[in-house]
DNA sequence: AAAATAGTGTCTATAAGACACTATCAT
DNA sequence: ATGATAGTGTCTTATAGACACTATTTT
């Protein structure tokens, strides 16, 4: 008697999501505190199974980025795929990870579905004794790579940024995700020789202490040329 | 009366082949013509589906990399995940594409599954009269835009060479791929001076035309330091 | 010898880092 | 005035490309 036709196997498919923004002139991450089994308490990352058979992978992305962490119009990009057969207890689960980069920004909303996320320094959600969920460590790591990576040669540095910030404040984002000290006179001209990445915003000024800074906001290029360079 | 509790949906994984090799001095990629609907008749990428729900995704890329192409031991990185809801017109496929970097190699062996496979001109297969089935153009520019990208870095471009090679065979590679004319003497120093990149095999030596060259075989390093930039 | 490719040396234009200096604010 | 940050100018050094030149083979 004949086997019955060989079918492809189906499986579950995850999104989850390295979001990244500056606090403190630190580079934080945003966790959750896992509320069931498995990993019971373990911080872990924002995301979720895609929501029915039709739903666009970065839609769901985006999605999950509303949900868990009360964020929508910020940068997000897809990272890479994790698919060990034995990453989730439960089963098979295959996810797309992403990276977002937020702006300088409150709290997470309480009474909201984010209530149980929280900012924290990557530094520490990567130290030895920080329990991390599933296979999420390596996810923190590629996408703090990735994004110190598109710095050198892509404007996103702009993306932690509000919608108008100083050259200062953007080589605050710099020295954090980098974890290096920049001179201040040498990244004011770097940044201004990559054409198109930054653009002045009207003469207008700021104030926090010493002599006011001209305003920028990011410009219509995203490859750097030249790129900046890693010290 | 209660809704019967919500389940994920389950989706079919497949693989997809972006398998790059040089020859006679042009980039080649490795392509199939489709025997079964849809597209059939239409060029595509080797891949195909997970073959049971505990296969690792790398090792069924692997695995489709023998079947349908007789290689193994290439050099295989993950490049990127494909999963728009309508990009299979059977129903939702996601698929994780891989790239392949394989040496100077005979064609596919014939009287294998490789049978249907053959090596096309990277223009050819980009070229607007081509047919390629599903988003596999997209995923060719993803494949040929990444390689390209990490011959400036990476020590990828030894995947394309034979065990042992010469500085001019390694430098083919990079005019190959980035599609530029590069001064053999500039880029004789310069790949010298990537420590690690490629070590000396010996004082031998190889007789095309003109002096004997030395030959050399990859280095230990990867991550090429200071790296080879593109023109 | 001529042609061809391998390999070395050197000059020049440019870019990157160090750092002196000026400018404009708060106190 | 003092301290702080913003912004400019300049010098030195490292690097990338152009290209003359030597070396070693085949025909």
């Amino acid at each position: 008697m004949p086997d019955s036709p060989w079918q492809p196997p189906r499986i579950l498919l995850a999104v989850d999501l390295v979001i990244l923004t500056l606090r403190e002139a630190r580079l934080h991450i945003l966790l959750v505190e896992r509320g069931i089994a498995p990993f019971l308490g373990a911080l872990a990352l924002p995301g979720g199974f895609l929501h029915d058979e039709h739903e666009d992978i970065e839609a769901a992305a985006r999605r999950e980025l509303s949900e868990e962490a009360g964020l929508s119009d910020v940068h997000l990009e897809p990272l890479a795929v994790y698919g060990e057969p034995d990453r989730d207890p439960r089963g098979r689960v295959v996810s797309v990870a992403y990276l977002a980069v937020a702006p300088r920004l409150p709290e997470p909303v309480a009474g909201t579905d984010a209530a149980g996320a929280s900012w924290m320094p990557v530094e520490d959600a990567l130290a030895p004794g920080t329990e991390l969920a599933f296979d999420h460590r390596r996810i923190i790591v590629d996408g703090v790579e990735r994004a110190r990576a598109k710095l050198e040669h892509t404007a996103l540095a702009t993306a932690f940024c509000a919608e108008t910030f100083t050259i200062s404040e953007l080589q605050q984002v710099y020295e954090a995700v980098w974890d290096v000290r920049l001179d201040p006179r040498n990244f004011y001209r770097k940044v201004q020789g990559a054409h198109g990445f930054i653009v002045a915003d009207g003469p207008m000024r700021k104030t926090p202490n010493g002599r006011p800074a001209r305003l920028f906001r990011a410009g219509p290029v995203h490859v750097l040329n030249p790129p900046m360079t890693r010290p």
